[in-house]
DNA sequence: TTGGGG
């Protein structure tokens, strides 16, 4: 057939990627090895684009950036890193000193794409035009790269990067990449936006409250508790890793196509690229720009087995299990008389599955209710006081709310009676207005456990205390659980 | 055209 003939004469020169980087401004075709590949995104013109870095034998450090510029149906959609692409009538052009290629149907480029594992066939998993050839110059080359590839691991040539970070480094003041595990995808919120949820294994480090949020209400406490909503249900943390900062990752722009959102899954490890992230409410938030890109990563790249190795670890031992901005050796200003049960995390406390249990936790005290220390103490109800017999003589109890931090999660905490008696060591419960040098003395310590200073914000020290959990209807013990500080005491 | 480690 005249077709067949054709091509068999035509046949497609591919060039080395050596050799077609040095062909700027001109159209050329090329084989590549999938190093990186970030999903389309819509663009401010009519097209989608997507982003990838190609290697080859004969370039494979940095690999050449490819653009891809097309209705979101023709994207290239790559499965795993490490598969081959083939480009046709594809652009060489220079940009920033470094060599790019830009595709675009429109202008005659086109792609397949197939496995890039020794044995595989020859069948593209993907073409962009349903005419397309494979000869046998095609499977020479096909075999080459993958036997390349199979002694040359992908993520050696675009793994990492100088923008990489893990959770625990990230600030405020620049932007950059996250190797992470999607633990959760929050498609509640508002139209075409998700928030989703990432996870390294390691840990924020403590951020201060923006001052300008506060004073929204006159109990501190329930703010940085109301900025739980982003924080999430509990039996969705129940399936989270017990260690290690959850970033919300806001807002979260999905890409419409005629195949549905391409709303990345939980449990998926991706590369995050360019991304921001700000503090809100004392909680760091991952912020998805308009520049900012999900890379695909499979399970078995250096940086997925490096997390997961990491957290492994974590959880085996002692230290590694404690905050990892906390001071080791760590240094509590409370005392428990339980130094040698296991330090959880405030995710283990609030997903424990036992509704009543006790624990030893690492954490900083964000706030007190009252806060006001001349009002932590409350006249006993009379049913319970000593009796009829000395009204006016009055007694009084400790209610005391603090909230609790530490890198997975905040809590409310009650300090009441006999054991904030214990607590605050020395200052038994009064009535506080007549006894003024007993508000002063606990007005010091509070201050101490609240980091308050002269100058600048609040900061908190890490302290280990013990809580207990338990639950106030014996009907719904789930949904009236509260917590409670216990065997923990503030001395000096 | 779009966007490009900005």
């Amino acid at each position: 057939m005249s077709i067949e003939l054709h091509r068999v004469q035509g046949k497609y020169n591919y060039d080395r990627l050596a050799d077609a980087v040095v062909c700027v401004d001109k159209k050329v075709n090329f084989y590549g090895i999938v190093a990186e590949y970030e999903q389309p995104k819509s663009t401010r013109g009519d097209d989608c684009l997507c982003t990838m870095t190609v290697v080859d034998m004969s370039y494979n450090t940095p690999g050449l950036r490819v653009l891809y510029f097309a209705p979101a149906d023709q994207m290239p959609r790559v499965n795993t890193v490490g598969d081959i692409i083939r480009f046709h009538r594809i652009q060489m052009r220079s940009h920033a000193d470094a060599p790019q290629a830009i595709g675009n149907p429109k202008y005659g480029a086109s792609f397949v794409l197939l496995s890039g594992l020794e044995g595989d066939g020859y069948e593209p998993y993907q073409k962009s035009h349903s005419r397309y050839s494979v000869e046998a110059h095609d499977r020479d080359i096909v075999d080459l790269l993958r036997t390349w590839a199979s002694s040359h691991p992908i993520d050696t040539f675009a793994g990492t990067n100088k923008y990489m970070k893990q959770i625990k480094d990230i600030n405020v003041e620049s932007y950059f990449d996250l190797c992470c595990k999607i633990l959760y995808v929050n498609e509640q919120s508002a139209e075409n936006s998700v928030i989703i949820y990432v996870w390294d294994g390691t840990d924020t480090s403590p951020a201060c409250l923006n001052p300008v949020e506060q004073g929204e209400s006159d109990d501190p406490g329930q703010d940085l508790w109301s900025a739980k909503e982003l924080a999430l249900p509990v039996d969705v943390m129940r399936s989270f890793p017990v260690l290690g900062t959850v970033l919300p990752l806001v807002p979260f722009d999905v890409a419409e196509d005629d195949s549905g959102p391409q709303i990345p899954l939980a449990g998926d490890w991706v590369k995050l690229r360019n991304i921001g992230c700000r503090i809100r409410k004392g909680l760091y938030e991952g912020i998805f720009l308009h520049k900012s890109k999900i890379g695909i990563l499979s399970p078995s790249t250096q940086a997925v087995q490096n997390c997961e190795r990491a957290y492994k670890e974590r959880l085996t031992s002692e230290t590694l299990r404690l905050p990892q901005w906390c001071p080791k050796p760590p240094q509590s200003m409370l005392v428990t008389g339980y130094d040698h049960v296991k330090v959880s995390t405030l995710r283990e406390v609030l997903t424990h599955p036992q509704v009543t249990n006790k624990f030893r936790c690492m954490v900083r005290v964000m706030a007190t209710w009252p806060t006001d220390v001349l009002d932590f103490c409350v006249p006993l109800p009379e049913s319970t006081a000593g009796g009829k017999d000395q009204p006016e003589q009055g007694a009084f109890v400790y209610a005391v709310r603090f909230t609790l931090e530490d890198p997975t999660g905040r809590l409310h905490v009650f300090l009441y009676g006999q054991d904030a008696v214990d607590f605050f060591v020395g200052y038994p419960a009064v009535d506080l207005r007549q006894q003024g040098d007993t508000v002063g003395a606990l007005k010091r310590k509070v201050d101490r456990l609240l980091g308050v200073s002269e100058s600048g914000p609040s900061n908190p020290p890490w302290v280990n205390c013990c809580l207990m959990s338990y639950y106030l209807d014996k009907e719904r013990p789930h949904d009236t659980r509260r917590f409670r500080i216990f065997g923990t005491r503030f001395p000096g």
